[in-house]
DNA sequence: CTGTTAGCGCATTCAT
DNA sequence: ATGAATGCGCTAACAG
């Protein structure tokens, strides 16, 4: 691999009129940039990027932790982010991590000078220390510096008319396990009722601690009607869907299901109503975050999409 | 952030033996190696990687242009690689790219010393120049380099007798639309056909330029009966499914599809028949190749999964 | 306008 | 066993 000194020295001109060429390119004269420029065409000469890190103290690596419990939910915000980071000229260096002390992990290596930033992306569940340096993106407890949310609530409620308008009343939620995600759900849930002069039914609303299998056991066990699922998320859908098909409920004719989380991003129509999020924007913000930007903004809606 | 110079004045000794005590750490006095580590550690010092990438020129990057044409295929792939990766001390560069040029720019700007190789995971289009000097993985077209390929024919053949044990005889083939994967998988279904003394119908093998769309249209409209449609991927699969959905063909109890492409990870039961790739063992031996290693592995083999 | 010099942070000879 | 010196490839400050 050609380097600077090989094309300075075919060029007849020092190092540093070759780095002035190919960088600021300014107050060069004519002659000496033609003939700069020749010698990296022949040598095919690219700088090192490498070395060019090391002196401007840029990676121009961005490091995107995934702390999705399960890869279909990040590859929407991958395919996002990846094309804003390289719109901007930025790489992004991935890691996949569903637990604290990965996430831990995972920052620890992505330090000492690899990254210019890092972000984590769709973690359920309590970061740990170090990641109180990353941009937070819907992340379900999010801490005091740079986030990005997501408007759980106005999903929720949302989702609620969508299903009243189906001509459903019964609607299970099976929420998020905790966080304030879990609780910006519940409130749209409730306010949804209200707002149609539903009552509360508190064995409608399916605990965190169960799985989503044993919470519909229990409720078909205990013969209580229901003809809806808002559901948290995609994984959590289909589990429930396998399981109310096991027990022969039509779906969507008798159980319509809903899932909340949209991150999968949707080819052809979408598998059952869901909210879909508007991630390209989502990516925008987040690279403005790691630039440094002190911005606060509003949680992220999403819109309805249904088969 | 502390440098080298830090620790080498903090422990009184030069930065050579800073050096020797954090890499190969042998030869060296126990007393100086205990000053060294407490001066590590009161500082919190972290070697800086991009002057390590620089002096020994080796990153610890890896390239992983996803050359899929929808994301989905690629998650897989991607948390498989990562896993692999990031077991071996590497990191995992991240770039989206869906046709010729795009990855030909993907693996100019992942050169220039950024990563330490590069691979391209399942590209469905004509590689560019540029990829010849990657690895190649799940790609239509194997070039000449290292890759790693799939045995379709197998999947193919596997398909088929399962449709068979199905009571499945009228047998839609949707192909990729070139490249030898193509031809392995009409191999297989043409091996299947003869294996039970069924008749190849022209009619019931959809060409490649037509859209999944426009295949079953024309079978549709020519009243042309089947009972199973074999098809290529994934995103394939769900846009037949929704097309037969809106004629009112049961899906599977009418028409049952099968998924050749089971990239992506199944969560639950999956959602119709499909091959399931090991992909752990994919990259792994990814990461042999990458090492430099000469092997030429067999196609890779998948086992069928079905709701 | 351009060459020289001095780092960036580290690993690696080569002496001692 | 250890320190000084050199270089990785490049940028930037400083003189000319």
């Amino acid at each position: 691999m050609a380097s600077i000194n090989d094309v300075s020295r075919l060029a007849k001109v020092s190092k540093a009129t070759v780095s002035r060429v190919l960088s600021g390119s300014r107050g060069v004269k004519e002659e000496s940039r033609d003939a700069v420029l020749r010698a990296v065409e022949k040598l095919n000469y690219k700088p090192n990027v490498i070395a060019q890190s090391l002196t401007r103290q840029r990676t121009h690596c961005v490091g995107v932790i995934c702390a999705t419990e399960h890869v279909q939910q990040a590859t929407g915000y991958l395919q996002a982010l990846e094309k804003a980071l390289s719109q901007d000229g930025k790489h992004l260096l991935l890691r996949f991590a569903n637990s604290a002390p990965a996430v831990a992990q995972a920052m620890e290596e992505l330090g000492a000078g690899r990254c210019d930033a890092v972000m984590v992306v769709g973690a359920r569940f309590a970061l740990p220390d170090e990641a109180k340096q990353a941009v937070l993106i819907d992340c379900l407890d999010g801490g005091d510096g740079p986030q990005l949310a997501i408007d759980y609530q106005f999903a929720s409620l949302t989702a609620c008319h969508y299903l009243f308008s189906q001509q459903r009343r019964k609607i299970v939620l099976i929420n998020f396990s905790r966080g304030e995600a879990a609780e910006q759900v519940l409130a749209g849930y409730c306010d949804a009722l209200e707002s149609v002069a539903l009552p509360y039914n508190r064995q409608l609303v399916c605990g965190s601690e169960e799985s989503v299998s044993v919470a519909l056991q229990t409720l078909i066990n205990r013969h209580i009607a229901f003809d809806a699922l808002l559901v948290s998320d995609y994984i959590k859908s289909r589990e429930a869907i396998a399981l109310l098909r096991r027990f022969q409920r039509q779906v969507p004719q008798e159980v319509m299901v809903f899932s909340l989380d949209g991150a999968v991003p949707v080819v052809g129509a979408p598998e059952m109503p869901q909210m879909a999020w508007p991630l390209d924007m989502l990516a925008q913000r987040a690279l403005q975050l790691i630039g440094g930007e002190n911005i606060a903004f509003p949680p992220l809606r999403g819109s309805l999409i249904a088969p």
